[in-house]
DNA sequence: TAAAAAATTTAGACTTATCTAAATTATGAA
DNA sequence: TTCATAATTTAGATAAGTCTAAATTTTTTA
């Protein structure tokens, strides 16, 4: 149907369009470790497949059925995730990697057997919601840490940096999914931050690590 | 490391270097629908990598890193259909396209673990066997039934053809893995058969049948 | 509001994998 | 052993996806 090309810029397009309505040449490019030129010749075949909307030095956004098909392979790629972490024993920083050469076997009906097998997982491992076979799913309403202020409290729930090195950084410092923090201080200076892990352990952390720790009040 | 393409001719070298010493473009060609000039160039290319000995006009052999690559590739193929069939309760005639986009997973550590989840499988679900994690297996002692004579029996263990009209029919007919049949007559004219399917049931099937069912004796 | 700077697109080239048509080499039947 | 045929390779094109360098458009800044 569509090469794996097309498709991984779909899936780009699609992550970006959470910040902004139109998506510039030059964010797809920094995402997709391409060059902007790349970009604009991808741009006009996704344009005349109408998965895009496009106008000449105006940014993209998706068309309804460019979206459905971005929605697949993010059900994919999270849904293989899981598998690889539930099934397969596997780290959640190990997985992301696999995950991008997976979520583009085309079956559809293999992916649902695979919900199916799995019980109908809603999360991956990341925390971040699976859309179900019609592409429907709970839009996550996580806060990043950093913006809490002292003596909130909430779960972690998520995280938005998927690199093995913040993960690993995660998992030593033992602030995993589903462990209750908070706010102990928020250093003026450089918005670090100090937390408690489950009423126990206090630790510091960067404002960048904050940043990309999600959490669910 | 390898591309897609290559993988693929790697395998299709593999599969027909069972029937021969050396192996021609045209043979290459026709296995994966291809034309022979294409064939050539691939050909020349595998051949500066080391994967297969070729001289010009000479049909090709693999070398031992262009069979380790093959048999990899094949390793993943088959525990990728076991997986399907036995986790995902596809039917053997359902598997095989699926696992042809699976196989080209890279991760040796994902197809060890899924390896390890299914508790090390020997056989994959149309009999063939299953290389381990360092390319060793026990080639199969199947004969076709074809070769039989009246009276002979044994247990049907595996199948030449893969194409789900082929397996289809013989799940109607019930000739699937483990029935034990043997053989009542075998027709002069057209080389025939008419077997009896675990003591009960007779049927007749066809000489090119007969050839790509499998027995062990 | 006119440069300057930044972003984007176009032009032209390259790689991989494929094709058709033509040329070359091998094979086997007379 | 020769020549017709079959098999294989070469020559030249094409499509997808990428790149660098140059041109164009937009945005920012002064
Ligand atoms: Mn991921
Ligand atoms: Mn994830
Ligand atoms: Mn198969
Ligand atoms: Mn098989």
């Amino acid at each position: 149907m569509n090469t794996l090309a097309e498709e991984n810029y779909l899936k780009s397009i699609y992550h970006l369009s959470i910040d902004a309505e139109n998506v510039s040449t030059n964010q797809i490019a920094a995402s997709l470790n391409t060059k902007a030129s790349s970009v604009t010749d991808m741009l006009k075949k996704l344009s005349d497949k109408a998965l895009i909307n496009y106008t000449r030095y105006q940014g993209v956004s998706l068309t309804p059925s460019g979206e459905k098909i971005a929605v697949n392979i993010i059900r994919k790629h999270r849904l293989w995730e899981y598998f690889l972490v539930e099934k397969l024993k596997f780290k959640w920083d190990q997985v992301h990697d696999m995950a991008e050469e997976m979520e583009h076997i085309s079956s559809a009906e293999l992916i649902d057997r695979l919900d199916e097998f799995m019980d109908y997982p809603q999360h991956d491992p990341h925390g971040e919601p699976i859309p179900d076979c019609n592409g429907r799913f709970n839009a996550s309403e996580l806060t990043p840490i950093s913006a809490l202020r002292v003596n909130d409290s909430g779960t972690i729930s998520g995280v938005r940096d998927h690199s093995s090195s913040f993960l690993q950084y995660l998992e030593k410092q033992q602030l995993t999914l589903g462990k209750k923090i908070s706010i102990m201080e928020i250093v003026e200076f450089d918005h670090s931050m100090i937390l408690q892990i489950e009423n126990k352990k206090e630790i510091h952390i960067s404002r960048e690590a904050a940043n990309n720790l999600l959490i669910a009040l």
